[in-house]
DNA sequence: ATACATGCAAACATTTTGCTTTGGC
DNA sequence: GCCAAAGCAAAATGTTTGCATGTAT
C-alpha cells in the first residue's frame, strides 16, 4: 500500500498523559500508580476494551490494580467526560477514552466481533444541537453504532 | 394543544400481530400463548422495556411467561429481526420492536432516566449505504441514542 | 405422536458495595 | 498525619444453560 491509504488517514488528536493528570489534579483528584496505569492502557486502545482488558493490560507493568480500582476509576472518568461507554451488544461495558475535538462511531461484526474504527465525520454531530432545541434537553451527547458483517465474514 | 402538534406526528407503521405471527409460522415456530402475550405488550410498549418489564407486562392477562421464556424468546425475535436492543445505558437489556419502514431513535436523559422517541427522519439512514461501501460491511444496521439532560431536569 | 417450547432450578458472569489497609499529598 | 484510594471479600444483579414436563402442530 502506498501513501495514498495513509493521505486520509486523520490526525489523533487526543489528549496527552499529562492532560488528563492535569484534570485529575485540578479536581481535587490523587495520581496514583494504578490511575496511570490505566491511563496508559486508554491511551494506547485501538478499540474499546472491556474492565478485564483494561485490568489486564494495566497489569503489564508493575502497577497491577485490582479489579474493583479499575472499576471505580472508570465510574469517575466516566462522571469526569474524559472515557465514553460504547455498547457492541457484548455481554459487558466497553470503554473508550473521549477525545477532545474528535468524535468517532464504531462498526461492529455481528459473526466475529470485530470492531472497526470509523474515521469520516460523524453524520449526527451536525443534528445534535437541533435536537437540543426541538426536544428541550441539554447538554446531548451520543453514541451511534453499526452492526453488520464484516468483509471477512459476510 | 391544537391541532398543530398533531400534524407533526408520524404514522406508525408497524408490524401488526397477524403478520409476525405468519413470519413466526413459516420459520417453522409454533404460535403459544406465551409468545401471543410478548408480542402484544411489544406491540403497545411505548418506550423500550427490559426483559423483566416485558414479563411483567405479558403476565397481565392469562398466559404469564416465565422468565426465561421471555428471554429464549427475545434471542428469537431478534435474530429473526423483529426486534431490536436499545441503549440507554442502565444495568439491563431493553428491546423494542423493529418497525418495518420507519426507523427511529431514543433521547435519553441522563438525570431522571426518561426516555423520548425521536419522530423526525434519521439522519444516519441515509449514509449506511456508503458506510457499507467503503468499509466492505454487508447489511448494516444501526443503533443511535442521545443522552443528555431532559426539560424537566436540566 | 413428535418435536418444539416452557418452567423450574441452578450455574455463570458482571457489577456493585462495605470495610480495612495503604499511600499520595 | 490526614484523608482519598486501593485491595479484598462478599453481595447484588442480570444473563444463560440443563433437563424434565407440557403442548402446538
Amino acid at each position: 500500500m502506498g501513501s495514498s491509504a495513509r493521505r486520509h488517514a486523520h490526525l489523533h488528536t487526543r489528549f496527552t498523559l499529562d492532560q488528563i493528570l492535569a484534570r485529575l489534579r485540578s479536581a481535587g483528584m490523587r495520581i496514583t500508580k494504578g490511575r496511570q496505569q490505566i491511563l496508559i492502557t486508554l491511551l494506547n486502545a485501538k478499540r474499546p476494551l472491556s474492565l478485564h482488558e483494561i485490568q489486564d493490560a494495566a497489569s503489564q507493568g508493575s502497577g497491577a490494580p485490582d479489579f474493583t480500582t479499575v472499576f471505580r476509576v472508570m465510574n469517575t472518568l466516566e462522571k469526569m467526560q474524559l472515557v465514553q461507554q460504547v455498547h457492541l451488544n457484548r455481554a459487558s461495558r466497553y470503554y473508550e477514552l473521549l477525545n477532545p475535538e474528535e468524535h468517532h462511531d464504531h462498526i461492529v461484526c455481528t459473526e466475529c466481533g470485530r470492531v472497526t474504527l470509523m474515521v469520516e465525520a460523524c453524520p449526527v454531530q451536525a443534528y445534535q444541537r437541533t435536537i437540543e432545541r426541538r426536544y428541550g434537553y441539554a447538554d446531548l451527547k451520543h453514541s451511534l453504532e453499526f452492526f453488520g458483517k464484516c468483509p471477512e465474514c459476510k
